[in-house]
DNA sequence: CAAAGTGGTAAAGTTTATTTACCAAGAAAG
DNA sequence: CTTTCTTGGTAAATAAACTTTACCACTTTG
């Protein structure tokens, strides 16, 4: 080896590429999310110990780069970072044919096991706190009978756990998949209710779920969540057998009057 | 977690800290190694594409490391790095006691085993080039009855093979323990000779070995460097015999008189 | 012994980064 | 709706970091 191959160019990044350089971190890491407000210029800078010129140059950087927005007189924000996990196209199928969804919840049920495991190995200390109080959340608006609060902390604890799998792709396909389902994309959650009236069954999967991370319990915790979107798909099937059934008797009732 | 907690100051190094990175693993990879002359400032000021004044401050804080050491009108050198394998004490114990050598074959006997295998699963085209000469000169030298320039080659084979490990503290280690045994420090060649005159074992040994790198055969480099070692040993057990016999036949001789 | 190559030192110039000041847009408060 | 405050946006002056240039002293080579 010729002795200029062993030496080569010092690659000494500029004060600015250091910057973007730290703050694509925080975003490919999952600690920034999308939407996310950054501090002020002013601040972010102080923060980061250097000049506001030098670190509106970083952020200009990162706004070529699509990763944030800035907006005159509002703030610089963390940008829509999760293209959908799914196209339009494939959103639409979904809800055009039943059997797609099966082929969703099939990725699903392996990605949630992934994530509570992962999440039973790893959470941290704020993971868990997280954890413990979405579980409380849930346990009092089943006990309120608020299905609105209920759903809207299920979520919520999916979206936690996996945080707390620390696994950034993990984290932003899934919190994709998890808008889209927030928005009522696959299916509807009254379907929940065919086979679980009082809602007890599924309380009690979330409870089972979130206390096998609480207790690094891996093996407890993967099958939690097996059992859980074991249960979703049972639902579902039979909501979608009752609602077949329902529109059969209304169409012999409009025959026989 | 607090939004500060978050940002942290920027860890931005200055030029000098990033000659100073860039040498340090150089030389901690083994690629550079002790004694070994750096470009002139000049030359390598302009190889590293930086001011020869921010070299030099570099430079200083190598050798405030005592990892290179500046001689004016002479050079650049990286510094002794390798402090002996063993203290001279032990080294005049080895001189000593017999069996202190048997423990010296037996951790070599480890060592060289790990290093082969290690070399014939990553030795690059450079090592392997450089191995494949070494042999060539090893039997060309066997053929002309060059002791000296097979003892030489010998050498310089162990210290390649352990180059091709890519494993930089084996190479340090060896490199001194190499540098002992060239010096004598540990026995007599000679006794080589004892079960080999010809020296063809010892030959084959080595093409063996050499072979078995450069045909990617991990287990079979192993085994070669085993047997090897173990030749080694059986030799210098026959040498001291036959050198206890010696003494005693000259004593009977003297007194025979 | 002289020339060339090396390390050693320093001043002037250039580039990068910081500090300071001010303008404009938008949000919040009254 | 207006005023105030907070934010982003722009730019000039200053300081720090780095480069370029020049020269001195020591060692090696021819």
């Amino acid at each position: 080896m010729s002795e200029h191959a062993i030496f080569e160019p010092v690659d000494h990044d500029s004060l600015v590429d250091t910057i973007v350089a730290q703050i694509e971190d925080l975003i490919a890491s999952g600690i920034l999310k999308q939407g996310h407000k950054l501090p002020s210029e002013r601040g972010l800078a102080e923060k980061l110990g250097v000049s506001r010129p030098k670190l509106r140059e970083a952020l200009q950087m990162l706004e070529d780069r699509d990763l944030v927005v800035t907006r005159h007189g509002e703030g610089t924000f963390v940008s829509q970072l999760t293209g959908n996990a799914m196209t339009p196209a494939l959103v639409a199928l979904y809800a055009r044919h039943g059997a797609a969804f099966f082929d969703y919840l099939e990725y699903r049920r392996a990605q949630e096991a992934f994530a509570a495991r992962l999440a039973a190995e790893r959470a941290t200390k704020a993971d868990k706190a997280r954890i413990a109080d979405l579980l409380a959340t849930i346990e009092q608006a089943w006990k309120n009978g608020d299905g609105s609060a209920s759903r809207e902390a299920d979520f919520q604890l999916h979206a936690a756990i996996v945080d707390a799998s620390q696994n950034a792709t993990l984290i932003h396909i899934m919190t994709s998949i998890y808008d889209m389902a927030r928005q009522g994309v696959f299916y509807n959650r009254d379907y929940l209710m065919t086979i679980d009236g009082s809602g007890r069954q599924l309380l009690d999967q979330h409870l089972e779920l979130g206390h096998a991370i609480l207790e690094n319990a891996p093996d407890r915790a993967e099958k939690a969540a097996l059992d859980h979107i074991d249960f979703v798909e049972r639902s579902f099937r039979a909501g979608i057998e009752q609602e077949k059934r329902e529109a059969m008797a209304q169409k012999r009732k409009i025959l026989s009057q």
